[in-house]
Order: C-alpha cells, then structure tokens, then sequence
DNA sequence: AATTTATACCTATAGGTCCTAGGTATAAAG
DNA sequence: CTTTATACCTAGGACCTATAGGTATAAATT
C-alpha cells in the first residue's frame, strides 16, 4: 500500500465529505470516485470503507436512505448534512495548516 | 483538543521528523518545539510523544543517545538517520498530494 | 447451462495509534 | 519547604484501519 494507515484515517473523513459534498453518492461508487481523484493511488476495500460511512452517519456528517438503481439493484445512498459540510471546512483547514507548517520546515532548511 | 486523534497521528511522524531534519533534540524539547512552530494550537502531551520516539527509533529513522545538559540533568538526545530523511521526504509528499486533491473539490465545488 | 466477474452491502477480529492518568527523579524558584 | 519546571517512562481504554469472511444479484463469459 502506498499510504500509511494513519494517514488513511485521517484523510478519509473529508475525502468522503468532498465527495459527498458535490452529490449523494454510495458506498460501491464511493470507492472508484477515491480511486479516479487520486489517479489509482488510493484504492479502498469496501470493508473499511463502510465503517467510515456507518461511523459519519452516526456522528450527523451525512444521511442514508436506501433505494434501487435502474438495473433494479438495492443501493444505500449518502448525502452530506449541514453539519458534515461544517465539518468538512474544519478539517481541510487543518490539513492546510499541517501542510503549510511542514513546507514552512523545508523552507526553513533551505 | 483541536486536532482529531486520527490527525495528530497522522502528522506527529512527519513533524517530529522536521524537526530532527533541523538538528538534534530531545523529548521534552520537542514538545515545545511543536507547540511553537504551530503556534501554540498543538499542544502535545509527553505521554504521547515517547512512544512515538521509541517507535521511529524502532523502525531505524532516528537514534538516540544519553547526554546530559549544562545543569547536571540527563537527557535523551535524538537524531534523523538517512532512512528518516527518506521517511520525511516520503510523508510530506503524500501530505502534499491529499492536500491538493481536497483543493481540487474546492475548486470544482466553485 | 454453468461459471466467473462486477456490483452492492455488511461484520468480526487483529493490530496499531493516541489519550489519560499514573509513576520516578532532579533543579530552580517562590 | 513547597511549588514549578524539567525530563523520562509505562499501562489501560477507546478508537481506527486492514484483512478476511459472509450474503445477494445482474451481467458477461465460457
């Protein structure tokens, strides 16, 4: 695998929310759209994925309703809520400061 | 606490590591030094940040020797070693690309 | 017709991580 | 003499991913 696990963990939360966040989406679908915006890099197995998804949905990031696709399979649909979007801000924000503190070392070092 | 768990474990690796890139330094130091360059809003707890040393000690990124200071008090000195400098330059590039990848939604949410 | 692949969801266990709270010890300051 | 700051360490709880397994159906291949 390319990403440490704790890496992982900390960039699925708004990784999913983004996703969420331009449109409801499911879990199958979930996993290729994180593969196609990454170029491969990060490829998801479903098992980990629905944790997260369970785990945002209890914490009121998103909602679930389940419905059928048109080729009459059952899918579990995901929608960001109000306070998934708050979230989603707080957290790329402090993805922006890490960021920004560890480039600030590397200018420091120069 | 400001930062997710999932974050600061995420992040404690690639900072500690910054921060031996700039020379040599010891644990309680390092916690200061954390709490300074992010201006206050990381504050770690030194329970934390020992087995976070021993650990990238573990896996061969930095080394430690006992000193002690011009007080008389002992101290755990510790250094990058060359598979850190990797590590770091490692890290800091995937911190890098999921950044720009959740600017990316930014930007097409917009 | 039978098998495989892709789709679509779920959970349990193992391993690893921080967090909290505790322990030990010494120098300096009040 | 007591408190604060310095300096290290570890144990247990809570939480998270990774792996491996389970269930089910539609589409594609053999």
């Amino acid at each position: 695998m390319k990403y440490s696990k704790e890496f992982v963990a900390a960039s699925s939360t708004p990784l999913v929310l983004s996703i969420l966040a331009q449109g409801q989406s499911y879990g199958y679908a979930i996993i290729q759209q994180v593969k196609d915006c990454s170029m491969g890099t990060m490829c998801w197995a479903d098992g980990m994925l629905y944790p997260i998804l369970h785990r945002l949905e209890k914490k009121g990031f998103v909602a679930a309703v389940w419905g059928v696709s048109d080729s009459g399979r059952k899918r579990k649909y995901y929608r960001i809520l109000p306070a998934g979007e708050i979230e989603l801000v707080k957290q790329r924000q402090h993805w922006q400061e890490i960021n920004d503190m560890l480039n600030n070392f590397e200018v420091i070092k120069k």
